[in-house]
DNA sequence: CAAATTTGACCTGA
DNA sequence: TCAGGTCAAATTTG
């Protein structure tokens, strides 16, 4: 395993540096207003953001546990096209035949071993099934704001390791929006990220799974909220485009701006004092 | 009474 | 063919 964390590192810092990347032209996008045409659409970029933090959390989730599988990662091609399996959802040619769908293969998943199945999220249970040779049922939930059109899913059966643990097999991100607390985003921050990198770097490989969960429900710290005027402009459409949201946070807030380049990352390691936030 | 859960039926893909 | 994923009616919960 620890042979092994070198080039893991380098992968998982190189998907987060695509997913700075695709975030900075995002906010010359917004800043911009240009939300589609071009070779890039906003979309398409929030597609491959959101895949480049699926990729990491699924690279971290696996490296940590030691006893995890690595998730599927979902393929990724040279131009960073990660959410493209992801993109085509199941549609049933017939709605409303039961059981009527498509099996999830190559969509965007991770997974996490966990002491509980809360984070954070409101999830509704859909099914559960025995499964052959295993000791637990595994137990089905879809977003609880499904009717708003999130798709995120997730899968979790207990471990027959006789501990109270979890392995939780999570499909699709949240779309839905910062609703009753919930954290749409993997890491809410990019210091959140930071710390657990540097914690990473410093500590080796002995984290428990439920740092993962903690720093997945992990919340937006007050101090980057500010912002100044250079800024108001994408920080007023997103407000637009998001009108309905109970989120108190701007885009800005959630993402920063990431200085350090990959290879300063890999001599240096991580420190707080390498990320700049706008 | 609305929302959530349970559970057996149904369906697909390997 | 059958294991596993989903649906939806029935039931429970708040």
């Amino acid at each position: 395993m620890e042979e092994a964390s070198t080039p893991y590192k380098k992968r998982l810092i190189s998907e987060l540096i695509r997913g700075r990347d695709c975030t900075k032209k995002l906010q010359n996008l917004l800043r911009r207003k240009v939300v589609h045409g071009g070779p890039e659409s906003a979309e398409d970029l929030m597609m491959k953001i959101l895949g480049s933090f699926s990729n990491s959390l699924s690279m971290l989730s696996s490296w940590n546990s030691g006893e995890l599988c690595p998730a599927p990662v979902p393929t990724t091609s040279s131009d960073g096209r990660t959410w493209e399996s992801g993109e085509s959802e199941k549609t049933p040619a017939v709605k409303d035949r039961r059981g009527c769908y498509k099996r999830r293969k190559t969509e965007d998943s991770w997974v996490k071993i966990a002491n509980t199945v809360e984070d954070g999220f409101a999830w509704r249970k859909y099914g559960q099934k025995v499964i052959l040779d295993a000791k637990f049922p595994r137990c089905y939930y879809r977003c609880t704001h499904k009717s708003e059109g999130c798709k995120a899913l997730k899968q979790v059966q207990k471990l027959e390791d006789g501990t109270e643990r979890f392995h939780i097999t999570y499909f699709g991100s949240h779309t839905c929006q910062n609703i009753n607390n919930n954290t749409t985003q993997i890491f809410s921050n990019s210091e959140d990220l930071c710390f657990y990198l540097l914690d990473f770097e410093n500590s080796g490989i002995n984290h428990s799974s439920s740092t993962l969960s903690t720093i997945t429900n992990a919340h937006i710290t007050p101090s980057i909220e500010q912002e100044d005027d250079s800024n108001a402009q994408s920080d007023d459409y997103l407000a637009s485009s998001n009108r309905d949201t109970s989120s108190k946070y701007s885009w800005k807030d959630m993402i920063g701006n990431l200085e350090p380049s990959y290879d300063n990352i890999l001599k240096d390691g991580i420190s707080m004092d390498d990320f700049k936030f706008q």
